[in-house]
DNA sequence: TGTATGATTTAGATCAATCCAAAAAAAACA
DNA sequence: TGTTTTTTTTGGATTGATCTAAATCATACA
């Protein structure tokens, strides 16, 4: 009976085994697999070749177990089939990796008892920290809860409550007042906004969107909210909308879904999106290019700001006392073809009488 | 010093702070845990009752150590920002969430190196299988050497090596023989094929096109393959391919990106999609409808995908030894604009005339 | 009342690593 | 050669849950 399973069924060799092998004690292997400078450079060459030689894999839960890190983070995010959250979840995992660290996903879909059953779950794996973009409706005290806990965690994109949190997302103040300024640069005086909910998650836009309004002196104020912030949601939305004797003559979208729902929409009733209305989105995701037409979108990086978010919440857990951080990225208008050209005074009129009938 | 803590810092809160707490021993408070039907009704409540007044929250890391599950899974997509992925990955958490697991996500960007040491981290973290979309150019051994590991793992969407394997995906096969005869019926006798890459992930979809051309004994016959499958491949070889002297009236794509690309492609060298040349898709991402003009594609039900992969590995977690599955779904073919009309007479005369020239 | 039987409960070992304090070995010095 | 100092190595305790086998406890029966 020796022992010649080398490295068949490998999960199941341990230091040691590994200690065994090459002679020496528990300690010392665990010290080479730490790189500590502490072994001799000798016996370091000899525990790793027992390493390679039995094929032996780390095990992180164990290691997890005595106190230290797990290097796991979980990711929330409400709608993973949204190409924005894909390229935010590819920048989060492209930084994450390389610090050795690896990520669990969850899609809340919106559902505040998805996301609710998803963080108990994280808590139970003890993950090192959490990225979450809530779920709309989520209650304020839910970064509090967290905190309490004792788990970092840097919201994304959207938040909760009131700072100092952690968080990296975008300006969407900015982001509407870049898309309105665009639209009344190109004479548009109705404007209205479409998509979006009632809930905090969307507040900033709505808010940037009166304060444009006021600014350029507009008197046509038109929200129409729906359920969620799809392509669904625009299309029935903006159906809904242009049955209204006033009718807008430009919209600006939550994001580029409702304004790809939009646009579909308005073909649905026979409408052109860039020439019997204007549209804009927001966030500037790859399929805005494809659109028919091509979507004007006010670029809102997913990409970067999962990266910065990753990078955040590495430096909390490393420090989790540091002060908190709101890493705000700028956003920036991509102007394609679902504006259309300038209004001339002639459709201007034209809009006005319309509107009179 | 009283025991005044309560639930703060709950997370230091173990099984034998709650076994004190209830009067109890440890072992029994785990029984309680694990609704064991061994303790007394009794005992039960109040053990439970511990639970919640102390904020006990399970550590599933060291329930694992003892030879359990982790109750974790590996996910390992190429491009997590294609929709047709999110969707993938959507279906696939749904149905691990109902089962209580949860899943890591990685995004390989079809390289082998990255998944590689994803793969390497799954194992040190000791998840209790793997769904793989294998990176391009990928060892057909890989498979072998995760069997090798003792770690079940159901290849989606692509395969590596030679049955028996665990695989849920669609009929690449058919895929393609659903959008050739199409574009057959609609009177194309000049289709090429484009995107993809020479390696055993793109084998299926080839072998297929060339089968067509042969059923339908048509005589033009080109493949046009780059560097990936992505928007920019699909922009870029279109625009290669209609250089070339002699143009196909009809091209099928590798995939969804790819015929988006395509279309950008066509419209950049100043060509219609749909009238001067047909394009279609494979996968019917959302965006599809979209497009400009609306993509035809064959539809291959990413999300119900991920679900019977999910569902097939906690199958074969449960019974590692029985026998290898391939769950097959069955595409369909949606008709959209992007292949416009059927050809007339004159078309295919004039087409002919054009490729003599 | 004593024993057999079944229902509950429990102590102690275990999983695979890390940490600490102390031992052993090697090198430096007198 | 004997100390002292420095460098390496190590045993044993620890982390938090689970398992096994054995110890209680309660009830049934003679």
């Amino acid at each position: 009976m020796t022992d010649t399973r080398l490295s068949r069924d490998s999960s199941s060799v341990t230091l040691q085994d590994i200690a065994a092998h090459a002679g020496v004690s528990r300690s010392t292997v665990s010290l080479v697999l730490r790189e500590s400078p502490l072994v001799a450079e000798r016996t370091r060459r000899k525990v790793q070749k027992s390493i390679k030689t039995l094929g032996y894999v780390y095990n992180r839960g164990a290691a997890a177990m005595r106190g230290g890190r797990t290097q796991t983070l979980g990711v929330v995010v409400y709608d993973i089939a949204n190409p924005f959250f894909g390229a935010m979840v590819a920048g989060i995992n492209a930084e994450l990796s390389q610090q050795d660290y690896v990520s669990f996903l969850a899609n809340s879909e919106d559902s505040v008892s998805r996301q609710q059953r998803f963080l108990e779950r994280m808590r139970e794996h003890r993950v090192d920290g959490l990225l979450l973009c809530p779920a709309a409706g989520s209650s304020p005290d839910l970064i509090k809860t967290i905190e309490d806990w004792g788990m970092p965690c840097v919201q994304i994109l959207r938040y909760l409550g009131t700072p100092p949190y952690d968080y990296a997302g975008t300006d969407f103040r900015h982001v509407v007042r870049l898309g309105m300024d665009h639209l009344v640069s190109l004479g548009h005086q109705r404007i209205a906004f479409v998509g979006g909910a009632e809930h905090a998650v969307s507040q900033d836009r709505l808010k940037a969107y009166d304060e444009c309004l006021l600014r350029h002196g507009l008197a046509y104020r038109r929200l129409i909210l729906g359920e969620g912030v799809t392509r669904k949601d625009g299309f029935l939305l903006i159906q809904e909308l242009m049955q209204e004797t006033s009718r807008p003559t430009a919209v600006m979208c939550h994001n580029d879904m409702v304004a790809f729902g939009v646009m579909l929409g308005l073909k649905r009733i026979g409408l052109t999106p860039g020439k019997d209305c204007a549209v804009i989105g927001t966030d500037n995701v790859e399929e805005a290019a494809l659109g028919d037409p091509p979507l004007t979108s006010v670029a809102t990086h997913p990409y970067a700001i999962g990266e910065q978010a990753a990078r955040l919440a590495l430096r909390r857990i490393a420090a989790p006392k540091a002060p908190r951080e709101q890493v705000v990225l700028s956003p920036s208008l991509v102007i394609r073809d679902s504006c259309g050209k300038p209004l001339s005074e002639n459709d201007i009129r034209r809009d006005i009488t319309a509107c009179l009938n």
